[in-house]
DNA sequence: CGTGTAAGGAATTCTGACACG
DNA sequence: CGTGTAAGGAATTCTGACACG
């Protein structure tokens, strides 16, 4: 399990057209923006989408920030920090540094 | 605003095939418990049906019952007690009587 | 870059009915 | 009673492309 549970709020159920209305957005601008990587939506066996709550809420943000006259290189930009802080990605990294180091002094040291 | 809140919980926004899925019902099962009231998921313009997670929830309670023999008629019937008891039907139909009742007896004193 | 659209096909869903039991 | 299924049609979704800017 990582840090995203199963809840309601990340299970990918809803058709393309149902996030279009929960969002005003169009089909298209909703497959761009998975085209862009700014959402991942699931798919079935032959192919269809579905998307979650937190997709909506994504594509709500989004929307708002292209309206901002944000691109969407940007966006991604902001996403992958949120993620970074989020994710334990930094403490991860100086751990495995630590490590590095506690080995290098250990045959510095011997 | 009712008891019932906008949450997720209560959006209608699955495809019927994604609700077999979640409950490992076939689609036939699910159309023909909504035939039989148990469950109301809305339809879109054109006649498509979506339901909620509440709507999961509801099935895999239904799916339970049936499995121990319980018929759909006996079902509805526990559906309604639980509405009565949540609803405040009774509270509502109590409150009318006893103005009925003012009535008479205004009408009765005079 | 971001979005609209027409095109053609594939997948989904719908209803009413027959079947079994 | 509860559920499977074949039937035919309607609505949804998909992809790749052309267009505009």
């Amino acid at each position: 399990m990582t840090s995203q549970d199963d809840s309601y709020l990340h299970k990918k159920v809803m058709p393309i057209g149902t996030v279009c209305e929960l969002t005003g957005l169009s089909e298209r601008q909703i497959r761009y923006y998975e085209e862009r990587k700014l959402i991942f939506p699931k798919r079935t066996n032959k192919g269809n989408r579905k998307y979650s709550f937190s997709d909506v809420e994504s594509l709500m943000d989004i929307a708002n920030k292209m309206e901002d006259g944000i691109q969407t290189s940007e966006i991604r930009k902001e996403i992958n920090k949120r993620k970074e802080k989020t994710s334990g990605d930094k403490i991860k990294q100086n751990m495995i540094r630590g490590q590095l180091n506690a080995q290098f002094n250990k045959g510095h040291y011997n």
